[in-house]
DNA sequence: CGTTTCCTTGACTTAACTCAAGAGGAGTGG
DNA sequence: CCACTCCTCTTGAGTTAAGTCAAGGAAACG
C-alpha cells in the first residue's frame, strides 16, 4: 500500500507554491514507487556509477561525498526527509561523487520519465521543483562561505543551524529539539577539519550555554546566541517567502 | 546590429547536444539582446536586490561573492564568457549574494519569459541547459572539497587547474597559456586564505617550475605536475562526454 | 561480557595568520 | 618629465588556530 503516509514532496513542493489537486496527482503518481531502504553507512550510489534516477529521501539521513586519492573524504551535502537529490542529475553519464546514508535511510527513485512527468505540467509546480533546486545551490554556496571565511567554532555553529532550521521546515523539530544523529567525525568532515577539534568545538559551544547535544539529540538551549556566534542568517534558505502556506493540506 | 559574433550559449550548449537550426535559432532570439557594460569591480548586481533577469556572460570575467557582517569576503563561484549565471534565478524574490565583475565585463540580460522561450522548446535544447546548470552546481560542490580538505598549496594549485580547463573548453587557452587577470587578494577570497599566504604559495609553485603566472598571463609549465599537487580530476566539469562535436559550425 | 565505536583530554607540532615594511608598476597631475 | 599616489606583490619575524599523536573512558552492540 503505497504513499499511506503524507507524500514529502508535497509537502516540500507546498512550502513554495499553492499545488492544485491535479499537480498533486501528479507529483503523487511520480513518487508512487517501490521505497528502497538503505542500512546505515552504506551507499545509495556510487561515484563512477551510471544514475539511474533521482533519489527522493523519504526518511533518514543522506549525504553527498566525495573522497580524495589519499584517503580524505568531504561532506559536500546534507540530505534530510523530503530532499530531492539533484533533479535531472540523470542526464550525466556518471556520478562525480557518492551518496551515502548517514542513518538508515529510506527513499524513492524517481525515473527520468517520471521526473519529466513533473516537469513541464503545469507553470507552477515546475516552478516549485526550480525554487528547490535553487535552494540547494544557494546552500552550496553557503557552505563555501562557511569554509572559506568562518573559523571553526563559527563553522560548527553555522552547520548546527542551518540543520536547525531546515529541520523546523519539514516538521521535524518539537519545541527547540531535534534529533542530529552525526558523529563528530561527520560534523568533521563536513566542516573540514579533524574529529578532535570538533570535539573541542563542540564543547565550547556547550560551554557557552548554545546548545545540548548528547546521543545524537540536540537541542537549541540559545538559538539567538547560536546564530549571532556563526554569523547566521537563514535568507540563503529562501524559507520565509515561501513559508506563505504552512496549511499543506489546504 | 546585434550578435555578428557568435553566440556564446550557442557554443556553450553545443558542447552538450547537437543543436538543429531551428534551436540554435530560438537560442539566439533568447539572447538577442542589448549588452550591458560593467566597469571593473563594479557589481552586476546586489544582495538584496530582486533579480531582474538572468546575465549571460558575454565578455570579462564575473563573480558571485559574499561578504559576512564583519567584512569578510568570500568568493563563491567565478564566471567565464559564455556562463549563464544561475537560470531560473529570477524565480527567487531577492539575491542572497552578489555578483561583480572581476575585469571589465559585458553581459546580456535574458528576461525570464526569453529563458522560458527556451526550456522546454525540444528536448535537446532542455537537456543542454539542464547539464550546463548540473556541472555549475558540481563545480560548487568541488569548491566545497577544494575548501574543506585540501592544504593551502594544492587548494590553489586545484583552482589553476579548473580555471584553465575551462577556459581551454571555451577556446580561450592558446598552447599552455591563458589570461587569469585576477589579484593575489581575489585568490585569497576564493581559495579561503589570506593574500600574503597566496603570496607565498603562488611562489611554491613558480619555485616548483610548474607555473609561469605574470601580469595576469598564466602558463601552466607542467600541466600534469600541478594536476598531481592538485589532486585534480576534471570529471566535475563534465567536458568529456559533452565535448564529442567541436565544430560548434558543423 | 567482550568488542567496537565514539567521545574526551593532554601535550606537542605545524600550517597558516598577523603585523609591518619595502619594492615595483601604473596612472595622474603639476 | 618628474613627483605623487595607489595598488599589488614580496619578504621577514612572531603569533595563533588547528592538527597530530596517544591514551583512557563511556557508551553501544552483538
Amino acid at each position: 500500500m503505497p504513499n499511506t503516509a503524507p507524500n514529502p514532496l508535497v509537502a516540500r513542493l507546498c512550502r513554495y507554491v499553492r499545488l492544485s489537486e491535479a499537480e498533486r496527482t501528479v507529483v503523487d503518481k511520480a513518487v508512487a514507487g517501490p521505497e528502497i531502504a538503505v542500512r546505515q553507512r552504506r551507499d545509495l550510489i556510487r561515484e563512477g556509477d551510471r544514475p539511474r534516477g533521482v533519489p527522493l529521501i523519504v526518511e533518514g539521513w543522506a549525504f553527498r561525498y566525495k573522497t580524495l586519492e589519499d584517503g580524505r573524504r568531504q561532506i559536500m551535502s546534507i540530505h534530510l526527509p523530503g530532499d530531492l537529490c539533484d533533479i535531472h542529475g540523470y542526464i550525466l553519464d556518471e556520478m562525480d561523487h557518492s551518496i551515502g546514508a548517514l542513518t538508515p535511510v529510506r527513499y524513492v527513485e524517481l525515473s527520468p520519465d517520471r521526473i519529466d512527468m513533473m516537469t513541464g505540467y503545469t507553470i507552477p509546480l515546475t516552478r516549485a521543483l526550480w525554487w528547490d533546486a535553487l535552494t540547494k545551490a544557494a546552500t552550496s554556496r553557503e557552505w563555501i562561505v562557511n569554509l572559506g571565511q568562518r573559523d571553526a567554532l563559527e563553522r560548527l555553529a553555522h552547520l548546527f543551524c542551518e540543520l536547525f532550521f531546515r529541520l523546523r521546515a519539514v516538521g521535524l523539530v518539537a519545541g527547540h529539539s531535534c534529533d542530529i544523529p552525526l558523529t563528530q567525525t561527520d560534523l568533521a568532515e563536513t566542516t573540514g577539519m579533524t574529529p578532535v577539534h570538533v570535539n573541542r568545538m563542540v564543547q565550547e559551544l556547550r560551554g557557552r550555554g548554545l546548545i545540548r547535544w548528547k546521543g545524537g539529540e540536540f537541542e537549541a538551549l540559545d538559538l539567538e546566541g547560536l546564530c549571532d556566534v556563526a554569523m547566521f542568517s537563514p535568507d540563503y534558505l529562501h524559507l520565509d517567502q515561501a513559508g506563505r502556506s504552512p496549511d499543506h493540506d489546504g
